[in-house]
RNA sequence: GCGGGUGUAGCUCAGUGGUAGAGCGUCACGUUGCCAACGUGAAUGUCGUCGGUUCAAGUCCGAUCACCCGCUCCA
């Protein structure tokens, strides 16, 4: 890959192209969002779309889910996000470095907690926190830290216009848990039997304490996520199964191979519920460790429902204060085997809470690494190119249409030829200027295919269709150019 | 949030206290018959924003916003 080796390049590129501009431009920006112009929002729709066939349409196992973003703030309880989603950090009164609290080590060497779970604000912030012996990973300097703070990283927001009643809700932090507060509706309504696996794509919200790299770590992002519910013993071919078909997933759509990677999870940094966990990666041409993570597949167990179990049984305690902040969860109960989220299996008439296999893709990432991924220049005839080679299915183009010139009849036929091809693709009409020049504006956008009317169709209906890759001609007859287009791209 | 850097036309950038510029792109007309052609013409700037110093600020000072690199991470 040419040239695109600076974020700043990529940056560049998908604001000059109409693919990504900053969030509220004109008023100075605002930090961490952004908008997705005409071809960002096409290759973003195609992401999803592609995430979608792949995951509901092509398989027999999974259905869709759209839930809303405001749920109750109890999911968010049961979930553990209201009492744990914040990172506690301290500042390094000498080099001004913010480093985790339970990322510190030790002056003789001691292990650090590496508990990858989130501490409680409201009591571990309190607790007074002996870091006297901490060291710096920074600057090296022991024991002088200021006091821990904790961030929250759920957006708050209020719902009801009147003041004295408004309810204090959250925006979700990711879309998986409004996957297991449904799981009973879609078993109760959609005759689906375990192994089988509810998806869904949609916004998030996190208050990232650093946003990072662009689109990469955004405040707001979107997620694409699957809860794939399987029996307790399988869950370790489920989770293999998935890690394959995930990770084929950006392979079939064009992603070079060289640029994806698997990296397991260590056995230290596993979350306390996740039994196992891997990212596929992709090697942007920015960052520190150029490998980024684009998909977290992990595997959850019971953690999930049984969770929401207990959140069920805490209903009494929320009516009396109506702030999760001040209840706590109940203890499951003894036959939590049996509880409204378990799953009864008719043919070996067993009852289990099932386990949770969960990909969790990240679809802005993606459109991202699919950017950059096709990036590429070369040379015609010792002229500099640069195209996008985007899998025909991303392409936010699919085909475009010119007269070769403005004249003769020919813009007429073109855009006849227009008029039958909108409807199944999304396509582009051109008349202005050189016809070189509109070929390679099209080659910029990362659109595949080119048709040229030229004086030739007026005598016999053909026309020249021309690849984006390849740069060859083909002459084909306009009335068989559909059927042309949608072998070609697999449509 | 801390340290370092950046911010001038859609993009890339020049402009070192004295009338805001170039290249590319965009648009119009003409020409043109298959890979960034040519000619003529045109549009486009709160010089990131707010304030200060000065007769005069894109330029000096302060604040602020946004982005990039690092610390941080995990969709």
């Amino acid at each position: 890959m040419a040239k695109l080796n600076k974020l700043d390049d990529i940056v560049a590129l998908c604001k000059r192209r109409g693919f990504i501009y900053q969030s509220s431009e004109i008023y100075g920006g605002l930090a961490s969002c952004y908008d997705y112009g005409p071809l960002g929002a096409e290759l973003k729709r195609n992401v999803r779309n592609a995430w979608w066939k792949a995951v509901v349409q092509m398989r027999d196992d999974i259905v869709g889910l759209d839930c809303s973003i405001l749920m109750h703030p109890m999911v968010w309880k049961a979930s553990g996000h209201a009492d744990k989603f914040a990172d506690l950090v301290t500042v390094c009164k000498k080099c001004n470095t913010r480093t985790r609290v339970d990322h510190l080590k030790e002056k003789d060497g001691n292990h650090t907690d590496e508990h990858t779970e989130h501490v409680n604000i409201d009591t571990e912030q309190d607790k007074a926190f002996d870091l006297s012996k901490k060291v710096c990973p920074s600057c090296g300097a022991v024991g002088q830290f200021g006091n821990p703070m904790a961030f929250k990283l759920m957006f708050e927001t209020q719902m009801g216009a009147n003041v004295d009643d408004t309810m204090t809700l959250w925006l979700r932090p990711e879309t998986a848990q409004g996957i297991f507060v449904n799981f009973r509706n879609v078993m109760d309504s959609s005759r689906v039997k375990v192994p089988f696996g509810i998806a869904q794509i949609g916004k998030s919200f996190r208050n990232e304490v650093t946003t990072k790299a662009f689109i990469f770590r955004t405040r707001e992002f979107e997620q694409a996520e699957i809860e794939f519910f399987c029996k307790p013993g399988t869950d370790e071919q489920w989770y293999h199964h998935w890690r394959e078909f995930r990770f084929n997933w950006y392979l079939n759509l064009g992603m070079k191979k060289e640029n994806l990677r698997f990296r397991e999870h260590e056995k230290d940094e596993l979350a306390h519920y996740a039994k196992a966990c891997v990212d596929v990666e992709y090697k942007f041409p920015f960052g520190s460790g150029d490998w980024q993570e684009l998909e977290g597949i992990a595997n959850r167990q019971d953690f999930d429902l049984r969770q929401h179990q207990r959140g069920m049984r805490t209903m009494n305690a929320w009516y009396e204060t109506r702030d999760v902040t001040k209840l706590q969860l109940k203890d499951e109960s003894e036959d939590w085997v049996k509880g409204p989220l378990s799953y009864f299996d008719d043919e070996t008439k067993e009852r289990y809470v099932p386990y949770v296999i969960e990909p969790s893709a990240g679809i802005d990432r993606s459109c991202l690494a699919f950017l950059v991924d096709a990036y590429d220049e070369d040379e015609i005839n010792g002229e500099p190119r640069s195209v996008l080679r985007f899998h025909p299915t991303l392409a936010p183009v699919k085909a475009a249409i010119f007269p070769l010139v403005k004249k003769d009849g020919m813009p007429e036929i073109a855009h006849k030829i227009y008029d039958e091809l909108k409807p199944c693709f999304s396509t582009f009409y051109d008349e202005k200027g050189a016809i070189g020049r509109r070929y390679r504006r099209q080659d910029e956008a990362g659109t595949p295919y080119c048709i040229t009317v030229d004086g030739q169709s007026k005598e016999d209906n053909t026309v020249t269709v021309r690849e984006r890759d390849s740069l060859t001609q083909e002459r084909i007859n306009i009335a068989q150019l559909k059927n042309f287009l949608r072998d070609k791209m697999g449509l």
